[in-house]
This record gives C-alpha cells, sequence and structure tokens, in this order.
DNA sequence: CCATTTTACGGGTACGTACCCGTAAAATGG
DNA sequence: CCATTTTACGGGTACGTACCCGTAAAATGG
C-alpha cells in the first residue's frame, strides 16, 4: 500500500547533495543573486541530474502568504432576452470556487448589450480599480479595442471570450472559429433539406449592422453554398426588434410570398422565437437550426420543433478563461493566443448528455 | 494588488476562537476520539460559523508524506486494429501527470481483446498486486463480473469505462449511453437518408455474439427506427473477419443483391474499412456513418468519404476514470455511479475542433 | 483509598517551497 | 593598512494540515 518514505528529492535533497543550505539552493532556482558562479553551476548540475520538478502544492502554499489576487469579468448583463450569458458566467463561477483556495477573487461586472456606453463605464471602472487580469466579451469592437490597448499598455493580462476581435492577432481568445461556426451550420442543411428549396438566414438582433459576430457567422454560412455550388436560394431576413410578436408578423409576412422555405437558419440563440411562430403557423416540416443551450432553445429541441442547436460550450469558455488568466499570474504559464472551442451538434436525442 | 495578511481563518484561527490546541481542532474535523462532547460542540459551532473549508494544498501536501498510492489500469492493446485505445491510455497519461505530485502512481495493465485468458491472467496479476484502485474496460462480461466483485469483497474503488456492465448497477461508470448512442446515429440517417431506401448496420468485429457495446448500440438503433415508424429497411451486416480483403469481398456481394442501399452505419471504429470499399466500388453516394475518432476515420471524415462520425471522449474517459479514483482516495470524495459522457457529432467540417 | 486505565487534551514536527534577516569572508576605497 | 561595502551564503519561519507522542486529570477497579 505504502511506499516507504523515499524522499522525492525536493530543494532539500538537493540542497544536501550540493553542501549548501535551503536558501542558497532556492536562490539559484529563481535566478536570484547572491551565489557564486562556482556555487550555481554545481548547484545547477544537480538540478538537472535529478530532474528537479518544484512540487506545484508546495510552491502554491508558500505563496498564498502574498497576498490576493484580484480578478474582473466583463460581460453582458443576464436577461430573459440573454439567457446564453449565463453559462459564461456558471464558468466563471466554477473556476473561482477551484481558485478561491489560492487567494484568486473575481469581480463580476456587466454591461447592456444595447448600450456601447454602460461599457465604456465599466471599462473606466476597471481602469479606476486596476485587477490582475481581465476576462471580457469585447461585443462593441472599438470600445473593446481601445481596453486591449490599455491592457498591452499595462502589461495586465487578458483574455477575450464568445468573439474575438478581427485584427487583434495579439489577442488571446477562447471561443469558437465563428465562420467555421456558420459554415457547419450549411452543411448540415445540406444534409437535410429536401430538394433544392430556398434557405433563410435569419438574424434576429438589437443590432446586426456592427455585429461581428452575426454577421461572421452568416459569411460562413454562405460560404459553404457557394463553395459547394448548392443552388439553393439563400435569403436573408433581418430584424432588429427582438419581441416575437414583430418577428411573428415579419416572418408570416414572408412565408406568404415564399411558401416553399425548406429551412430556417437563426444566426443567434434567439431561435426559439422562430421554433414558436412556426409552431403556430403549422410549419413543422421546415428545417429549423440554431444556436445555443438555452432552456427555451432546449425546450423546443426536445419537442421537435427545432432540429439541429450548434453550441460552442460557453460554460468552459468561462471556466478556461479564468483558469487561464489564472495560470499566467501564478504560473508564469502563457496564455494560448487561440483556444477554439469544439462545434458542438445536438438534436433531440444527444441534448441530454451535453456539457455546456 | 495585495491584501495585508488578513488570515483566512484556517484550523489555526478555529483553534484560537475555542482556546484549544490545533492537534483538538483537527480531531473534530476528522471525527476522531480524544475530544470531550463539549468541547466538540464548541469546536463545530465555530467551523460552522466561520465557514471552515479546509485547504485542498496544505492537506495533499502533509498527506504526501503518507505514501504512495498505486492504480491500475486494464484495457485492451494497441494495435493497428485498435487503435481507438490509444485516446483512453492517453487519457490516463494526463491524469497521471497531474496527480504523481501527489503520490499517486498508475500502473498500465493490458489485455488482447480477442483473448479473454489474457484478461483473467491480468486480474490474477492484479491480485496479487494488490493496488489501491483500479480502472478498467470490461470487455468480457464475467471475468468482468468477477473482477467487480472481488473489488466490493476488498473495499477497492474501481471504474469501468467504455461500456457498462449490464446488471451491475453498483459499479461505477464513465462512458456513454451506448443505447442512445445507436439511437442518435439512426436519427441522423433518417435526417440524411434520401427517400426509404433499406440501411445496413454493419458489425465488423472478431467476436459479436457476446460483444455488449455493439449488440446494445444495435438495439439503440433498430429503436429509434421503430420507435418513429420508419419505413427503411434494416440489413444487417456481420463479419468476424475484420481484414480488408475479406470485408471487401462481403459488401461486394451484398451490393451486389441490394444496389439500392442508401446509407451504412458502421456500430464500431471500424468504419473506415467501409469507406475504403465504397471508395473503391464506386460507391460514394452511400450515406457512412460510425464511430471514433481513429486517425484512419478522420482522414476518410476530411476526404468526404464518411459523413458522420459519433465519438464519446475516450481521452477523457480515460482522465476521468483515474481522476475519479484519485479524488477517492485521497478527498474520499464519493464517485460517481454513472458519468454519461456526451454523444458527439463530427463532421468534415467541425472535426478538427474536437478534443477527444 | 490508592493503583491503573481511560479520557481529553497540548506540543511538536513534517510535507516542500519562498523569502526575510542575519553575518562571516572577501573585495574595495582612501 | 584599516574602515566600509559587497559578496555569498546560512538560519529560521511561514503557508495550512495531519498525525505522532506525550501527559495531566478524570474515571474505574479492587
Amino acid at each position: 500500500m505504502k511506499n516507504d518514505g523515499k524522499s522525492l528529492g525536493g530543494v532539500k535533497e538537493i540542497a544536501k547533495r550540493a553542501n549548501v543550505s535551503l536558501a542558497t539552493v532556492d536562490r539559484v532556482i529563481h535566478n536570484r543573486t547572491g551565489v557564486s558562479e562556482k556555487t550555481r553551476a554545481r548547484i545547477q548540475a544537480i538540478i538537472d541530474e535529478l530532474g528537479y520538478q518544484p512540487n506545484v502544492l508546495a510552491r502554491r502554499l508558500a505563496l498564498t502568504s502574498r497576498g490576493i489576487l484580484r480578478l474582473v469579468s466583463l460581460m453582458p448583463s443576464l436577461s430573459t432576452e440573454t439567457e446564453f450569458w449565463q453559462a459564461p458566467l456558471e464558468g466563471i463561477n466554477r473556476a473561482e470556487e477551484e481558485v478561491k483556495q489560492y487567494g484568486i477573487q473575481v469581480e463580476r461586472l456587466f454591461f447592456d448589450q444595447n448600450d456601447q456606453r454602460s461599457f465604456t463605464r465599466q471599462v473606466a471602472r476597471i481602469n479606476r480599480n486596476k485587477p490582475d487580469g481581465i476576462l471580457f466579451a469585447p461585443i462593441f469592437q472599438e470600445a473593446s479595442a481601445q481596453l486591449i490597448q490599455r491592457c498591452e499598455a499595462l502589461n495586465l493580462p487578458y483574455v477575450l471570450i464568445n468573439s474575438d476581435m478581427p485584427g487583434f492577432a495579439k489577442a488571446c481568445y477562447i471561443g469558437p472559429d465563428i465562420f467555421h461556426s456558420g459554415y457547419l451550420s450549411a452543411q448540415l442543411v445540406s444534409y437535410c433539406v429536401q430538394g433544392h428549396k430556398p434557405v433563410l438566414i435569419a438574424n434576429i438582433a438589437r443590432e446586426i449592422e456592427n455585429n461581428y459576430a452575426i454577421l461572421h457567422k452568416e459569411d460562413g454560412f454562405r460560404a459553404f453554398f457557394s463553395d459547394h455550388r448548392m443552388k439553393h436560394e439563400l435569403i436573408r431576413f433581418d430584424t432588429t426588434q427582438t419581441d416575437y410578436a414583430s418577428v411573428r408578423r415579419k416572418l408570416q409576412q414572408l412565408f406568404r410570398k415564399r411558401p416553399d422555405i425548406g429551412a430556417i437558419f437563426v444566426t443567434n440563440s434567439r431561435v426559439s422565437l422562430v421554433a414558436r411562430c412556426l409552431e403556430e403557423m403549422g410549419k413543422k416540416q421546415v428545417l429549423l437550426l440554431g444556436h445555443d443551450f438555452t432552456k427555451d432553445n432546449v425546450a423546443c429541441l426536445e419537442k421537435g420543433l427545432i432540429d439541429f442547436l450548434v453550441c460552442e460550450k460557453p460554460e468552459e469558455q468561462g471556466y478556461r478563461g479564468i483558469m487561464a488568466l489564472f495560470q499566467k499570474l501564478v504560473f508564469s504559464r502563457e496564455i494560448d493566443k487561440e483556444y477554439l472551442m469544439p462545434i458542438d451538434i445536438l438534436t433531440r436525442y444527444n441534448y441530454r448528455y451535453y456539457r455546456n
């Protein structure tokens, strides 16, 4: 069962072999001054020979006395309309639970997705608070660019989640390859839609024209159809009125003109709105797919009103974002420039095993 | 940046408030004897009040002096034919990498998937070695049942991965819901196959009749078709000769009789064999789906010869299995009776983001 | 009522690392 | 050549927990 006290050869072992104190070994390990070149070489040789790896546990424990590190997260506030953001928040909660033992705190800040000024206000607050690391969702491009530049200037680690910033190669991004997410949705449509019926691309959001995530996803979707020389007509359906009544009215109008639509791709999480419309309109045979594992969407998937949901683990995005900052700050482990999430396909029969 | 030494209130704080020594607090925390009821209650009240959570770091660190814990993994040996098992092994490697700091070792044992005696030989070896925990793949039912019973008798923690054991509710299982994995594949076929063409269920394995995973998956697949009153004819195709030449010969025979087959579902990872056959036979329009993220399969997916791969994160199964044993042994955290893996759908356009 | 056992605690050390604070010995300055 | 600075190290303590080994005080036995 137990191994008799075979000392695993930590700093102590090195010190004994080199005939020096722990402190001297410590100086060598941390490249601190105060060791003669001769001694340093001797100790380094022993370190290499033993293949010494510092004990993570002990290191963290010793560091807890150093003080508390403060992280900040900045993402859209939750509402019934934007339930999606619940998931990243839960990921952040889970991560904080794991790292709070090590003296890490996370302050959660929120902004209104439809109000750029609320975002900049929170950024100003961050500038005052001076945290040790930042995780944020770059919904507003210009303001996000400024925040990134500020982080760079202050040498403050930061992570983007959910959507990246085109033209910011330096930024660390955790989230999907948005273009190929759209591309994949198109593939599913091409497999499942009968004949050459027209396909609807539905953008349902308060802000569309400046919405990089939506536009880029649509690009990917269209790219599949042109790359594969598909003959389906692609119809764009935009609405900036995101209440159910408006969506339904507009959709009914469209279906009167184009009753032959074979599939609808909703470019964000508002797909359950469309599902309800189709149900009321008795158009259940239309293939419907969209994004995100929200409660409403899953209910529609379960009922068979939605055929496919494409998801990119938003909970894990939040979790990984915080963990990356933690690793960076505590262990100086560089953050990956890009961590692309899997693009998961959910149907009525596998969603129950999914972990968002 | 730093928080001035606000002591987080560990055992020391409790001891101070209760006016006892650390040792007494320790006795209360570990439900050890040697504390009067009065003192115990007083200390417990303080523990509750402070919401004391033991510091994981310090706990593990203190426990390293206890000695080394030995885990054993038992799974099929790797071969070009069973590349699948590479993934769980990598998961085990990754887990060991994480826990070896805490004095955990994993001994990896292998058996021949086609030879039950090789399995029992390894079990005998385990019985001699007396490890502290076991992770294994219950390929052979009777022998696995015996191993489970032995573990129960010795009160030895164990975890099954990849496929569960029908009738062993007590066993801790990490892997897919095999029945619904088959069910989901059927759903994909129903979406994608044109008209009412017949569908082939291909079992390609040395041993089929006693292969619970294959049979149960087939059950799930068939269940979808009968639950949804699908009109497709389901044709079963079994071959216990798993070399390419045999598979091809048999498949050609079948296609001569039934040239109208619209889809093929391969119930295990041998789907790339079928892909090659279809390619040579010029039957690229047949929908092909199967299991597992092996190199050959992914290459065929990339080329468009395979339409869908259904995967259940075997790497993560190995990883989680070891971590569960670790948590159980070091922190007495009970192992979940059942941890069902997600059932992931991979196509040509999302596989590159997948983490097996 | 005294000897022995049991109860109920305290002291101390260890796990492996980080870092503060000393201080001889060597180097430097005038 | 002596005073001061720098170099090169050692001693010690802390992080929070686990557990071994003591020992007064209380309980028990005859």
